[in-house]
DNA sequence: CCAAAAGTGTTGGTTTTACACCCATGG
DNA sequence: CCATGGGTGTAAAACCAACACTTTTGG
């Protein structure tokens, strides 16, 4: 079947640009296409919006298709439609990003042909203009964890250390933080949660979780240091 | 002529919400449907995307068509793609917005019946998702602006004097500002140039530009109250 | 000289940053 | 008992918000 417009179209996509932590550095997930065009180059997992899916939807459901991962938290990045970024014809691609917080399985179907995590200090080349699409996501990432208390997406598994949540901070800024500081700006968003995770020949560390009412506990009272009084003037 | 695909594609539309001062009043700029569908209603500028056109392409050509207003800056929202946004079939729409500095002249054109400017506290009902396109556009410029020394877009003209831009900054977070903390953030960022506004009975006003070197200007040398000395330990 | 808007500094409070030591555990 | 990562407070600096008066001009 073929269908007929009285105008030319360009196609839609939808695009997704997972990140993750990979032993200790910010890693994007790429897959090898199996078919032309750019056949064996690495590219975002993504393909084209079906009449009447959401953009959302779509995203969701070539993410899941071509690397088995789905229930993620998309949030979408922007529009690129460059006439020329794809030589099959106009192609405007919707881009999605992610951050996974554990690791999750993934494993190629559809038509990846090959699936990896690739470090976002070393990509590979990239099909079409995905390199553009990753750098935009990371500038959004970083902008996004500027500070500790915003939990994006799924940073963390809805348990953790905090340790392991300040990890996931440092690797997305790729720079050390202050464990003290950090810690100090988490006031009122986490809480402990009855279990330690036991890791080596040391002590263990508490696990939390986030506060999930948003709306007075993230008010934090400034209780910390009342120095000294109310403004009365 | 007709063109046919393989398989069904959605359409894929540019819209633009064009934000001014008017009055005081923070403003934006629509434009009267003059056909099917909503025809008759309010609606943003902007149509379908030629085949082979770049989304920012068509976003500023549609709304010179429609309004008559061209060379505006134009800074993309994101894409909304409901299905069921638009009662002619799947239409992905990819929004962008600007500020416009000065009042300039708009008057309809092509299939807008009228055009006229509408304060965001008033808006009429709108067309489509238009007006969720709105609120998340008011939303971006808020928090564009939420510091005054982000010039986004092309807030004031070239020169301008401060009042004036104080007052776009209140227009748009709908508050009065005080006047010396607004002008203490801009030290390094705006220069005076060597000329004066008059306009009533009263003390000219001085007329500054953007210092359009953000690259080291903008590096407020913060030596405004220095208070003690470098940390030395 | 009066009305009207332009212009200009200081201070208290809050937030951010830099920094070092003791604690609990397993081997 | 020691190696390893977990956990905690304080002080200086930077930043932010509140606040009022003098200056310049045209009428």
């Amino acid at each position: 079947m073929r269908y007929t417009y009285d105008y030319p179209r360009p196609a839609v996509t939808a695009d997704v640009v997972v990140f993750t932590i990979r032993g200790g550095e910010l890693c994007v997930l790429l897959i090898r296409r199996g078919k032309a065009p750019f056949k064996g180059s690495w590219a975002l997992p993504g393909g084209f919006v079906d009449l009447n899916e959401s953009l959302h939807r779509a995203a969701a459901r070539e993410l899941e298709e071509e690397t088995h991962l789905s229930g993620l938290v998309l949030e979408q990045l922007g529009a690129f439609g460059e006439p020329g970024r794809d030589p099959r014809g106009h192609t405007v691609s919707v881009a999605y990003y992610t951050f996974l917080a554990a690791a999750r399985p993934v494993s190629a179907g559809d038509d990846a042909a090959a699936i990896d995590w690739h470090a976002v200090r070393a990509l590979p080349k990239m099909a079409f203009d995905h390199a553009e699409i990753v750098a935009i996501a990371l500038e959004r990432l970083r902008h996004r964890l500027s500070d500790p208390a915003k939990s994006p997406i799924e940073i963390v598994p809805p348990r953790f250390t905090l340790t392991e949540l300040q990890l996931v901070h440092e690797a997305v800024h790729g720079r050390q933080l202050d464990k003290r500081n950090f810690r100090a700006k988490l006031q009122g968003l986490v809480e402990p949660v009855a279990a330690a995770r036991k890791l080596g020949r040391h002590r263990p560390a508490q696990l939390y979780r986030f506060t999930n009412a948003p709306d007075e506990s993230a008010r934090k009272p400034t209780t910390k240091r009342t120095r000294a009084s109310k403004r009365v003037r």
